[in-house]
DNA sequence: CTAGTATACTTCGCCTCGCGAAGTATCGAG
DNA sequence: CTCGATACTTCGCGAGGCGAAGTATACTAG
């Protein structure tokens, strides 16, 4: 739906934020956004895993794997107190950015 | 100031903007960028020249080498009737993401 | 005259990110 | 028992922004 260009900074946000509304495991991300965006988002298996595995090595988030019996095995991911203060700052950084470019592009006469 | 991951769907987008204003040498963009955008936007050479270069292959602007004496040399960028349409293009894709991540971002309880 | 700064453009190679493709595995419905 | 949905993994590509280094000219201060 959008270009790839466009989503590369953004899609750590995107899923940081689904998980300040409580743990979640990567599937359930995918399929999150992709509703909350109205079908607007369509997320690729291969880049919402990748960018989960990078967040944790950071460690802005924690999975840890839950088997029950009955259920595929899932890993569930919470954010952590360094993730809580990086999701707070690329909010921020978001809102200003996307508010300066709405600004350059609005009216562009010099 | 911003992330380069940010920046990199929506750079060819600003640059495109200034010049629907009117024919703008390089250097120049870059200064006009970097003002209307409060300082915000630093601009590497590298990449706005890289960008242009591409650009213009693509055939959406059209460069032209002026020199006069008395000043260094400069290619001045016009947009091309395809640039146009790219920029409208990009300009709609663009509102259409920002106003989306926004909404996602901004109360992401389910 | 000269040193420094702003202007103006060029080229090269790195790093990161999103993506496509292919694969593994389990569960429920028909 | 097959099909589709669920759930995760791994690999390698291509593109974009950036840092670094370089070339060259005009203007200004001393």
């Amino acid at each position: 739906m959008f270009s790839a260009d466009l989503k590369k900074g953004s899609m750590e946000l995107l899923i940081l934020s689904v998980l300040e509304g409580g743990k979640r495991h990567g599937y359930e991300i995918g399929k999150h956004l992709e509703h909350s965006s109205g079908g607007q988002l369509e997320f690729r298996v291969s880049t919402l895993y990748s960018i989960l595995y990078r967040m944790e090595e950071r460690g802005w988030i924690k999975g840890r794997w839950v088997e029950k019996k009955g259920e595929r095995r899932r890993c569930y991911y919470t954010l952590t107190a360094k993730g809580r203060e990086v999701v707070a700052r690329q909010r921020q950084e978001w809102k200003a950015f996307s508010t300066m470019v709405n600004q350059v592009i609005g009216v562009s006469h010099a």
